[in-house]
RNA sequence: GCCGGCGUAGCACAGUGGUAGUGCAGUCGAUUCGUAAUCGACAGGUCGUCGGUUCAAUCCCGACCGCCGGCUCCA
């Protein structure tokens, strides 16, 4: 691109962040008494925040975007310069900056301090900045939102101005029309068109209706789950949706996340609680069940349905909601068998993941936190543990020092969708501390009570969650094997129905999702309508299909796929479902 | 929860201090028509909910519910 560039990203990064000076500099010139907070550059872009009497409005955007471009074309020189810490008390004072004094006076003593210069306004900066204005070719406001200041509840809250910058303007067209496939893709809208799901007032914000259509595909992604996990050794177990509190508190739930949970329900003089996991339940069971080393590993998988307090404006779609389905599975094992669980876990996950086209992923493994529980020698032991088991498997890692959970060190894994974003999705957690607290034992070879090592984890994360995001990757076009109607049968007039029926019937046995259009419409609409959704294969059928018995496959990007007996096209779904659910 | 925006028929959207429209969908009728929208008629809304201001509110004000963009949070 730039060839005297050599380090793109870090200067498409001072670019921005030198956009966002700019931006505060057009904020200053139209609205003076705006004071300015912080202004970094982000991954997509850059922001800045101000305190000001009023929010702006969509035209004061249009007006600092206006400013900012005048600006740009000023080329103006951006200059470093190093003062003194009285200097800049003074500079900043004189400007009536007060966040800015803040952010002086948390700077630790030994460290320089600098301000840029670019025309008429000054920025306590570390930089670093492109030379001059002119070196921003393109740049656009997007959004404006509320921040409090250092993102601190309680402190004043400041407007965030956020926008994009890049050196040329094509490079921000390409962007902008990233940002539009986005929202193209957005799982709220094409569930919407496409009758996946619906979130009602009525109903309580957070709570997720699966329409049929919805439905169909997540009965199609249970299926594959519950298959592998039968196949891994999993024993699919099911529980209760609430639970005495007395358990909550037990587990430690009640005083660590009770934020996070519903208030407790009264039930003849005892109190109930709504579940937010599944894990004090699967402990039950093994209490119940399990006494020997013979038993072990043990391992119980359930699709268990949880119910967490998440703030208003923190819900999102499918994203983020208050009542969803964990893809739950608790591993009870010997100490010395943890490196193999996770070993299979992981081997799990590819088993579970790649179907859906989840090829790329980054891999983390947190280590211990402050403040955690369990001895040094179980974290040390488990720790190892995980990192022999990747290691094994093959699959490269980072550490992310100091972000395991109080109970145990974790494996998150993030996975890469076709536009290259990044979801969360399987976490294989270690847990030393509800076997303590359930006082869970088993009897040993030796005749001695051992601690079983508890393992949690999850390799969808959530089944509304990950279907949201699934979405997303396929733009509302669900391969074959996973469409919620994989064939829509359309008749061209009323005598071809006793055949298309037949057909119809035929599918059905063999367990293909089959829709027919029998309206006496024209056949151009019935296409139209089973082509917006996003069915897979329509089999057209008419005079001539009925008297050679075939259909005319016409697929849903718009390509024909010819005339073809009807059985044989049967039979290369049923092929295309076996080899997705993996029954081959 | 916080800051800002928003909430009109199933969906997408107009609109006004004197109780509302358009398109698609729906229903009915006609059409039986071969690869992305056949024609016509009809019907459909206590304008998110509750309260207030007003002779009169969908429109103004307040609270609540929900949605959107962020912040914060995310065991």
């Amino acid at each position: 691109m730039n060839p005297t560039t050599r380090e793109p990203e870090i200067s498409l990064k001072a670019l921005r962040h030198s956009a966002a000076h700019v931006l505060a500099q057009a904020v200053k010139r139209l609205f003076p008494s705006a004071q300015v907070g912080i202004g970094p550059a982000t991954e997509e872009g850059f922001y800045y925040d101000f305190h000001f009497e009023r929010p702006f409005s969509p035209e004061d955007l249009q007006k600092i975007e206006a400013e900012m471009k005048a600006i740009i074309a000023e080329r103006s020189p951006i200059v470093r310069r190093a003062l003194s810490r009285k200097e800049a008390r003074d500079l900043f004072s004189e400007k009536d900056e007060p966040f800015k004094l803040e952010i002086l006076h948390g700077i630790p003593e030994e460290s320089e301090i600098t301000v840029y210069d670019q025309g008429d306004f000054t920025d306590l900066c570390r930089g670093p900045h492109v030379p001059d204005t002119g070196e921003i070719g393109a740049v656009k406001l997007l959004s404006s939102s509320g921040a409090y200041w250092k993102g601190t509840e309680g402190n004043p809250s400041l407007q965030r101005i956020y926008g994009t910058a890049f050196p040329t303007q094509k490079e921000l067209d390409d962007y902008l029309v990233h940002l539009e496939e986005i929202r193209q893709r957005d799982h709220r809208k094409l569930g919407k068109e496409l009758g996946f799901f619906k979130t009602l007032d009525e109903n309580g914000a957070g709570m997720v209706l699966w329409l049929p259509r919805g439905a169909r595909i997540r009965r199609v992604i249970e299926d594959i789950w519950k298959i592998r996990h039968d196949r891994h050794g999993y024993q699919y177990v099911y529980t209760p949706h609430i639970a005495r509190l007395d358990l909550w508190k037990k587990s430690g739930h009640w005083d660590f996340y009770r934020d996070s949970m519903f208030s407790p329900m009264e039930i003849e003089g005892a109190e109930f609680e709504l579940k937010p996991m599944n894990c004090p339940f699967h402990i039950l069971i093994f209490k119940e069940s399990i006494q020997s080393y013979r038993d072990l590993p043990v391992r119980f998988a359930e699709l268990g349905t949880v119910y967490r307090y998440e703030r208003s404006g923190t819900l999102h779609g499918l994203l983020r909601v208050r009542g969803f389905t964990q893809d739950d599975a608790h591993i009870f094992c010997r100490p010395e068998d943890i490196a193999t669980e996770i070993g299979k876990v992981l081997k799990l996950v590819d088993e579970m993941l790649l179907p859906f086209g989840f090829t790329n992923r980054s891999v983390y493994l947190s280590t211990r936190p402050e403040g955690s529980v369990g001895s040094d020698e179980n974290w040390e032991v488990a720790t190892r543990a995980l990192e022999e088991a990747l290691r094994t498997s093959g699959i490269p890692y980072e550490i992310d020092p100091g972000e395991g959970v109080f109970y145990g060190p974790k494996i998150d894994m993030k996975f890469h969708d076709v536009l290259g974003r990044t979801w969360q999705l399987s976490t294989i957690q270690v847990d030393f501390n509800l076997p303590e607290k359930f006082d869970l034992t088993y009897r040993d070879v030796s005749g001695k009570d051992v601690r079983p090592i508890m393992i949690h984890r999850a390799l969808l994360g959530s089944v509304e969650r990950f279907f949201g995001i699934l979405v997303e990757h396929f733009k509302g076009a669900f391969p074959l094997w996973l469409a919620p109607e994989q064939v829509s049968i359309l008749t061209i007039a009323d005598r071809h129905i006793p055949y298309a029926e037949k057909i119809a019937r035929a599918l059905e046995a063999s367990g293909i999702r089959v829709t027919t259009d029998f309206r006496n419409e024209k056949i151009g609409l019935k296409i139209r309508e089973a082509q917006l959704l996003k069915v897979p294969q329509m089999w057209i059928v008419g005079d001539r299909e009925m008297k050679e018995g075939t259909v005319s496959l016409r697929h849903r990007d718009g390509s024909p796929g010819g005339a073809i007996p009807w059985e044989s096209a049967k039979s290369d779904i049923e092929n295309e479902n076996r080899s997705g659910l993996a029954l081959g």
